[in-house]
DNA sequence: GCCAACGTTGGC
DNA sequence: GCCAACGTTGGC
């Protein structure tokens, strides 16, 4: 069981997208290290979904479904993607500025590599964060 | 809109 | 294989 964190620009495909279409397909990443950690994921894996540019905070939590296959959008057959699943929202949301402050989160991949979209988040810092949301393990079957 | 960080490309 | 040039991401 890992805990990961991916970004989307809420104007491309935002949480209320997922919401509305039940599940999607983490399709675009063309990043080699983002893919690595695609390539990671297992079925049931729990993932902060982040708003980048555009609100900049953590709007949800998702669930692994479907483990990595060849994106569909990319042409070289180079990239993979992942199917997740909305389980549930953050809010009020975790901002970037409330990850900031915190000392305990410091170290997050978020802070560290701005430009990663899509990350590994450690059991303390998925653990702290939910504690921040009000969200309790439970809430996550 | 600016720019820092950083990934990729291509000449050598 | 190095590295300069260039493109992209994403915070501010």
């Amino acid at each position: 069981m890992a805990y990961w964190l991916m970004k989307s620009e809420p104007d491309v495909f935002s949480w209320d997208c997922l919401l509305e279409d039940g599940q999607n397909s983490w399709d675009g990443v063309r990043n080699h290290t983002a893919k690595r950690n695609m390539m990671s994921m297992k079925v049931g894996d729990l993932a902060f979904f982040y708003h980048s540019n555009i609100g900049r905070e953590i709007v949800g939590i998702m669930r692994v479904y479907k483990e990595h296959f060849p994106d569909p959008t990319d042409p070289t057959g180079k990239f993979v993607c992942v199917g997740v699943k909305p389980v549930k929202a953050v809010m009020p949301p975790v901002t970037l500025a409330d990850v900031k402050a915190d000392p305990k989160l410091a170290d997050m991949a978020l802070v560290k590599q701005q430009r990663l979209s899509v990350q590994p988040v450690t059991a303390a810092e998925w653990a702290h964060i939910c504690k921040k949301a009000g969200i309790k393990p439970d809430q996550l079957k």
